[in-house]
RNA sequence: GGCGACGUAGCCAAGUGGAUAAGGCGGGGGUCUGCAAAACCCCUAUUCACCGGUUCGAAUCCGGUCGUCGCCUCCA
């Protein structure tokens, strides 16, 4: 198995330190709703992590929740209400999105606001040691004391103190000296520490939390590429500073950017769809297929075009993972082998998780699944292989949730239908289903008992040869968003997509 | 300005030196059906931004041109 470590620029034979594969995955500020780019970035981690589980590994996943920082401040003020509400209402919309996407929960979300004494234990030793110093009741990072700083985004700092657009901030030694420690202004949430009240700077969390949580060295650490500088390139800096252990990181791992239009997708352009936007449209197999679709390295564009592509092929893949293909009734000679089918599967991944690929073996699967299945084989086995892989890429696979439909429509074209029938005197048809039609109202409120009885009638129109009344309750249901498919084994009705 | 990535059919996208350039969506034709729908079958890039070069052989390697994007500042 490879994988394309940032830090080597370069695939490397996957090798993780023991059984326990020790991940760590940047998480969210929660200031406001996630978006598809955080979609993008939680969906490629979930199935990196699916991944490894599916091969064996058993792995141990972390993810921070940056519940204090400057964003996090202004919006609670703007709002009117503490940072600590405003964090929580964030990052419990942020889990209801993530678990409506099908993504697994990590094994640990730590918080930044309750990892404090690790943090200052960190920052402690880092000026022990010479490599951070205090100003003006803060703390910074002494860059010019980490000879390889750069390595990750392969930069030096001579060029990148050339690139400085930023003013160098007071107090500080060098301008690429960042803080570890920010002292409070008045009113602001701050915490003690031996440098006076204050809060952590954004990189020391995750140097903190991951010690904590999973030691001197992970396996996996993941982000968006966004993160490789400063956030990533810092985080290197203090961890093997504090720890004199390297590497802190075996493979850095970061996803492509999600584009919308031109542009990144970020929450400074504005330019953003929320995950609920999205899901409101689409199902989370669609969203997860289009993420999945390019590989997670490259710029990822969103455009309805492309998710309703994406449904589409969900819509695909569900019809042949769900449907009962085999019939019951048949003994059969010949059982489909999808063996070959996972093989291609495994080979896609292995590369560097080349999810494309491994769909596109999915497809196939699926194609030639329904084909021998038309040609007389037994697929349920196929058809397991097909759920499993799916499974993989975290894809359900099972009909989308769509909001209930309303009975009231649907009681009024059944009456209208009725009357119909009565007008050209074809009660006769529909005599052995009139006795439940008449029944008094019992309140019913949902609308598939409506539905069954309409593609009742209009079945027994059809054996009637009374094709044009038929018709029309087909015509009018798809209207109301249910389409009625003749199949071998009767008529279904599904929702329209 | 510095660093990096990319440019493959109408759209999305895999492929990074060799035999017919994956897969999805869309489009066209067909099978099935009373007609549909779904599913299945066939067709839909002689060519990989452009120009040179290396090679028996290049979408794939090298050089140049044009174009797009990302990072260098909070960001997944």
């Amino acid at each position: 198995m490879k994988v394309f470590n940032t830090l080597s620029g370069q695939k490397e034979e996957f090798s993780p330190q023991g059984d326990v594969v020790k991940m760590y995955v940047c998480g969210i500020t929660p200031y406001d709703e996630a978006h598809l780019g955080h979609a993008m970035s939680y969906i490629i981690f979930d199935v990196i992590r699916r991944y490894l589980k599916y091969r064996g590994y058993k792995v141990k996943y972390v993810q921070n929740v940056t519940d204090i920082d400057d964003k996090i401040i202004d919006r609670a003020n703007k709002l009117g209400i503490s940072t600590q509400e405003l964090a929580e209402k964030f990052t419990a919309s942020y889990f209801a999105d993530m678990e409506a996407l099908n993504i697994e929960p990590a094994d640990i979300y730590p918080r930044a606001t309750e990892e404090i004494p690790k943090m200052i234990e960190v920052i402690q030793g880092l000026v022990a040691k010479g490599y951070a110093y205090p100003a003006q009741g803060s703390v910074y990072f002494r860059v010019r004391n980490v000879p390889d700083y750069g390595k990750l985004s392969h930069r030096s700092l001579d060029a990148m103190r050339s690139g400085m657009r930023i003013e160098a901030e007071e107090g500080k030694e060098d301008p690429m000296d960042f803080a570890l420690w920010k002292a409070s202004k008045p009113g602001e949430p701050a915490w003690e520490s031996p440098w006076g009240p204050g809060r952590p700077g954004w990189h020391i969390e995750c140097s903190a939390m991951s010690l904590k949580y999973l030691g001197n060295t992970l396996d996996i650490h993941g982000g968006g590429q966004d993160l490789v500088f400063p956030h990533h390139e810092n985080e290197i800096a203090q961890s093997e500073s504090f720890t004199g252990v390297k590497p802190f990181v075996r493979y850095w791992l970061h996803n492509g950017m999600v584009q919308l239009g031109e542009e990144k997708m970020s929450k400074s352009l504005g330019n953003l769809i929320t995950i609920k936007e999205a899901l409101d449209k689409y199902s989370a197999d669609a969203i997860r297929i289009f993420v999945l679709s390019s590989h997670y390295r490259s710029p990822l564009t969103y455009s309805e075009e492309i998710l309703e592509a994406a449904e589409r092929g969900a819509d695909r893949l569900r019809y042949t993972a769900n449907t009962e293909l085999d019939d019951p009734r048949i003994k059969y000679n010949y059982v489909f082998d999808a063996d070959s089918y996972r093989h291609r599967f495994i080979e896609a991944m292995d590369d560097d998780f080349n999810t494309a690929k491994a769909i596109a073996a999915l497809f196939d699967l699926a194609r030639d699944i329904n084909r021998a299945s038309e040609s007389g084989y037994s697929v349920a086995q196929a058809q397991q292989v097909i759920r499993e892989l799916g499974g993989v890429l975290g894809l359900t696979l099972k009909p989308p949730q769509f909001k209930p439909l309303e009975a009231e429509p649907f009681m009024e074209l059944q009456k209208a239908i009725i009357a119909k029938i009565r007008e050209e005197k074809l009660d006769h048809v529909i005599e052995k289903i009139a006795s439940e039609l008449d029944q008094p109202d019992t309140g019913v409120k949902t609308a598939e008992p409506y539905i069954n009885s309409l593609r009742d009638i209009r079945n027994a129109l059809r054996s009637e040869k009374k094709f044009q009344l038929a018709d029309e309750i087909r015509a009018e249901l798809d209207k109301l968003g249910v389409t009625l498919e003749d199949t071998p084994r009767g008529t279904v009705w599904r929702r329209k997509r």
